[in-house]
DNA sequence: AGATTCGGCGT
DNA sequence: ACGCCGAATCT
């Protein structure tokens, strides 16, 4: 059996790559690409690679088929990107049916995309943590105080009425802060918003405020509430949907107008 | 049990 | 068409 293993000069002195070559089955003649740590455990993919290797080796460009850093490789998808923000400065609508599917009402908080890299002769600490545990001001919420939010005509929006269960913990309890607060939370975190369940943080919340928690006190969801936010989303689903097919049709009648009055050239 | 191998899902 | 990974199969 060819069970040749090569050295993989793109890969730190040690590593070897593998390739095998399907004998049988539906994929016959197909291979796999293997490689070997100088330890010895055996990787078969990019991301199991790049899982191991952490920050101290950059894969951005790494193939792994065939082993190689591939400079033009980097960004995938950014042609792609190109193409979607052409369209859109065109002034032309979002191709719903070949965009990336990105949340249109995403967060105006920047995610972390920080990369870390460590590069020969300098040090880079490889915290994990980092990125979503920084260091955070206690009461930072209260600079969103304030805030609002408004339309293209800067005309303001009407803020959203609050569900009389949540309330603010801390001095000023005021409800718009409150809501700014826990959206807040819900961007910036994946765990669950609970509000701050140690009865503490309200007597002294300097001292006992859970920080990963809105400045809000604990709260429970009934069913029943969560029955009519369903209710609400649909319905606005229904609008958008309404809205969406009203402006395709409109579209196309513009569409045969412009052919009728023959402009093309 | 560990290694090898191909299928098949998701993109 | 292909990367990735589950799981059947082999040793």
């Amino acid at each position: 059996m060819e069970k040749r293993r090569s050295d993989c000069p793109a890969l730190p002195p040690g590593w070897k790559k593998e390739e095998v070559i399907r004998k049988s089955g539906l994929s016959a003649g197909k291979s796999d690409v293997y490689y070997y740590s100088p330890t010895g455990k055996k990787f078969r993919s990019k991301p199991q690679l790049s899982r191991y290797l952490g920050n101290s080796v950059d894969l951005a460009c790494f193939d792994f088929r065939t082993g190689k850093m591939m400079p033009g490789k980097l960004q995938k998808n950014k042609q792609r990107l190109r193409h979607d923000q052409l369209i859109l400065a065109k002034g032309g609508k979002p191709d719903l049916n070949t965009t990336l599917p990105i949340r249109q009402t995403a967060s105006i908080f920047k995610q972390p995309v920080t990369k870390v890299t460590s590069h020969p002769g300098n040090k880079v600490k490889t915290d994990l943590q980092r990125a979503t545990e920084q260091p955070r001001q206690l009461f930072w919420e209260r600079r969103l105080k304030g805030l609002r939010s408004s339309d293209v005509s800067e005309e303001v929006l009407r803020t959203m009425e609050l569900p009389k269960g949540l309330q603010s913990v801390g001095l000023n309890s005021n409800d718009d802060t409150l809501l700014s607060a826990i959206a807040s939370a819900l961007h910036m975190s994946s765990a669950p918003i609970t509000g701050q369940t140690s009865v503490a943080a309200e007597k002294n919340p300097a001292i006992w405020l859970n920080t990963s928690q809105p400045l809000c006190k604990a709260f429970s969801v009934t069913d029943e509430q969560i029955r009519e936010q369903e209710l609400k989303v649909h319905q606005a689903r229904r609008s958008l949907e309404e809205a969406l097919m009203a402006h395709s049709l409109a579209r196309a009648a513009e569409n045969s107008k412009e052919m009728s009055e023959g402009k093309a050239a």
